[in-house]
This record gives structure tokens, sequence and C-alpha cells, in this order.
DNA sequence: CTATAACATAGATAGATGTCAATGTGAGGT
DNA sequence: ACCTCACATTGACATCTATCTATGTTATAG
């Protein structure tokens, strides 16, 4: 992974929202409607920070009628965690 | 480490300059002047940069003479790889 | 003491960001 | 057909951010 996505995806979980949902989301697919009971924000709000997920591909969404589930991209996430572990300190 | 600091620390090294300056300090303590040559940007947008990363602790400043060395703060930064290793996906 | 080098601070500015209320969209149910 | 539910989009707004120029500060050299 390059440098310009890590720090893509260092910006987009350096929201506390953000941060929570993708931890949420290592536990397994949630569709909009589970995460937005678990924070204290709108369900616009939400949608944007799905959006901002998506967009840098750490999420992918799933449509099933009126539902959206959401997952994380293991592969990617996997790809960012590897990024991350290669930086030895000193 | 908590979610908030760790959101801090995300959002820290979420922009490209900052990630590439801490990239640069895995590799050992390096003064200003030094990191400020290997970057696009002015002295003072450098020094602010610094602040950021200082302020979360994910940095440490030694003054010396006229100089200012940089290192990492491992330990946090051992945190944060440990708190990002932990996200287990799937 | 004065000049210079290394760095910080102040102030300004354009653009990004997080949030919300209001509205749009599309699928199901009655 | 109409209504409702789940979610997305729009538009607005206040705040934050990255960057610069200009200036301040502190230490060393001559």
């Amino acid at each position: 992974m390059k440098d310009e996505e890590a720090a893509l995806i260092c910006k987009a979980i350096g929201d506390l929202n953000r941060l929570q949902i993708v931890q949420l989301l290592t536990q397994g697919e949630r569709c909009a409607c589970d995460i937005l009971e678990r924070f204290s924000i709108t369900q616009p709000t939400l949608s944007h920070h799905m959006k901002i997920l998506c967009a840098i591909n750490l999420v992918q969404a799933r449509k099933e009628g009126k539902w959206c589930h959401y997952s994380l991209n293991c592969e990617k996430f996997k790809e960012f965690k590897e990024y991350i572990g290669k930086l030895v300190c000193c």
C-alpha cells in the first residue's frame, strides 16, 4: 500500500464516529439502521460517513430490498494493518 | 489505548506530509532542518505539523542550541500499532 | 554588540469537514 | 394507488485545516 492511500484511510478513521463504525464492522456485516442505533448522529450524517468509508474502499455496501448492509473490505483493511505494522520504531 | 486517542493519532497521520514525517522518524531522530529539506513545504508549515504531532504525544522534541531534534515516541507508537493490530476483520 | 541561523508564532485565506433539517428515491406492504 | 420504511442527496452553516507571508525569539559566531 502506498503512502497516499494509507493517509486517506487514516484520515477516514481519524473521525471517532467512523473509527467506531469500522470497529463495529470488524464484528461482521451490519445494516445502516443497526449502526445508526449505536451512535448519536442523525441518519444523513451516518450516510455521509458511510459514503466516505466506501469511497476509499475500506467498507463495502450491499443492497437488499430496503436495507443496505455494510461490511469491512477485509483485504483492504489487512493491507492497511500491514502498512502500519511495517512502520517499525527505532 | 482508547478509541479517542487512536482517532486523534489517525487524524494526525491522515495528512500525507505528517505520515511521511512519522515514517522518516521511524529511522531515528531528525532535526527540523533535515525534515524540511525533504518536503515541499515552508518552514512555518513544518513547524505547524510538528506541533500537531507533538500535541498528541506521538513525537517528542529535544532542543539543543539552535536546533530542534524530533523523534518518535516509540511507546505511544507501539500502543497505536497494537490498537490497530487488535482490530481483526471477520 | 550585531548579524545570522534555526525555529516558533501571528495573522490571513481558501478550502475541507461534520453536522443538521428538509427533501428525494426506491422497495414493500395494505 | 397510497403509505411507510430505509436510505441517499441537497443545501446550509459553523468550525477546522493546511498553507502562506511576515514577524518574533533565541542561540551562536564574529
